[in-house]
DNA sequence: CGACGATTCACCCAATTGTGGTATTTACCC
DNA sequence: GGGTAAATACCACAATTGGGTGAATCGTCG
């Protein structure tokens, strides 16, 4: 591919001093990564991040004054395309979907870490790697597989017919009801019929109603 | 942690006869692995994994008679606890994601992966870890994610203005042009002509299909 | 200042959708 | 065989949407 070498900038957001220098120093004798920015609280972070523009934020989910979570929000929302790297202490489920939620393309655990192992995923992300310690792999795979975020309500759609879901799905594509019956040989009117009964199936009034809520069942 | 070292046992699945030859002969010099079965057809695989009861599954996703997704879907109603390390050419979303929900721990594609690499993300799979492709692990984030894939270029929606996709926002929430107009304190008629310029951006004729595309954006 | 895009608003007409009924046929379960 | 869910179909009316046309206002940029 291309081995360009161009350096990194990086900004790193974490509270803890000694855990910062650590880092920054470690990071500073690589010679393909320049740190641009160190910051010790979030709101400090948003601004300066979207100045200095990093190609990669290694940033603690577990600040002070504001979430990490937010601070990759805003940071985002502003343009910024720095990709976002969690360095945490949290090794649960709830701060590790949050962070993944907000942006964040890699999690890393602070203790299971070694600093050595931190370069390397910088590396990787700029490599368009995910780099995730074993560990919350696998627990973001379980959920994937488990399908507790991709699929959120998926209930309500047990209770439509076969019929109903093909209509649907038709819908999804922008046909029109005529377009529909003609499609499966069936009545205009019968379409209608149909989608009478999933509106009173799914509690909704509209098309783009029904739309929404089938895009993320 | 549990430092036992007791030998691993695994069971090779794969068509490709060199492949796999290449693979047994590696793995059976690891003092940590012990090869319990090695099988060319999917079919002649459920029966014989099943029996052998390997620690661990390497499947090639595309198998000659039967799908690989299938094999690991019937081992594993089988009561087999073993798991799946899937093998694959293919480096595309759907068969990664019918790997995932089928069962699969980690996903490897063949010809960026060494084969000390598929060595270590065996031992990784009985560490508890999900051994993955780094590009492999960026997408299941990405999905996981809800966006599709990040620098998708620019959209169609770059064209259009504030207040546009500003309607387009309420739209997607199911509200009504009456509903819109009340809300953001203007016409009714006015939201109609946003939605006629919008549409005329994007070449749509309904909610549904301006909505379909917002969505994906 | 003038051009231009963005936003605002109005009126009209056709087409489609939303909602309320009623009704027949098929298939399957008990 | 009776009960029931599913799929089919039609009618009528209100409401909303889709599309065409024209036009006033406002801010910005040159």
């Amino acid at each position: 591919m291309d081995d360009v070498k161009r350096t990194i900038d990086i900004a790193i957001v974490e509270d803890n001093k000694r855990y910062l220098d650590e880092l920054a120093l470690l990071l500073s004798n690589s010679p393909n990564i320049n740190i641009v920015g160190c910051y010790e609280k979030g709101k400090e972070a948003i601004e300066e991040v979207v100045k200095s523009n990093p190609d990669v934020v290694l940033i603690d989910i577990d600040l002070p004054d504001i979430s990490g979570v937010e601070v990759i929000e805003r940071v985002s929302s502003h343009g910024c395309p720095a990709e976002f790297l969690v360095l945490t202490v949290y090794d649960d489920d709830k701060h590790l979907f949050a962070a993944l939620q907000a942006g964040a393309v890699g999690y890393i655990v602070k203790g299971s870490t070694s600093l050595d192992d931190i370069e390397s995923a910088i590396i990787d992300v700029i490599d368009g790697g995910a780099p995730m310690s074993r560990v919350i792999a696998k627990r973001v795979i379980e959920t994937f597989r488990g399908s507790k975020i991709p699929k959120k309500a998926k209930t309500k759609f047990d209770g439509l017919t076969k019929r109903e879901l093909q209509i649907l799905e038709y819908i999804s594509h922008g046909y029109s009801n005529r377009r529909i019956a003609d499609e499966l040989h069936i009545s205009y009117e019968t379409v209608r019929t149909h989608l009478k009964n999933i509106y009173n199936k799914l509690h909704v009034h509209t098309l783009v109603e029904a739309m929404m809520l089938y895009r993320n069942r």
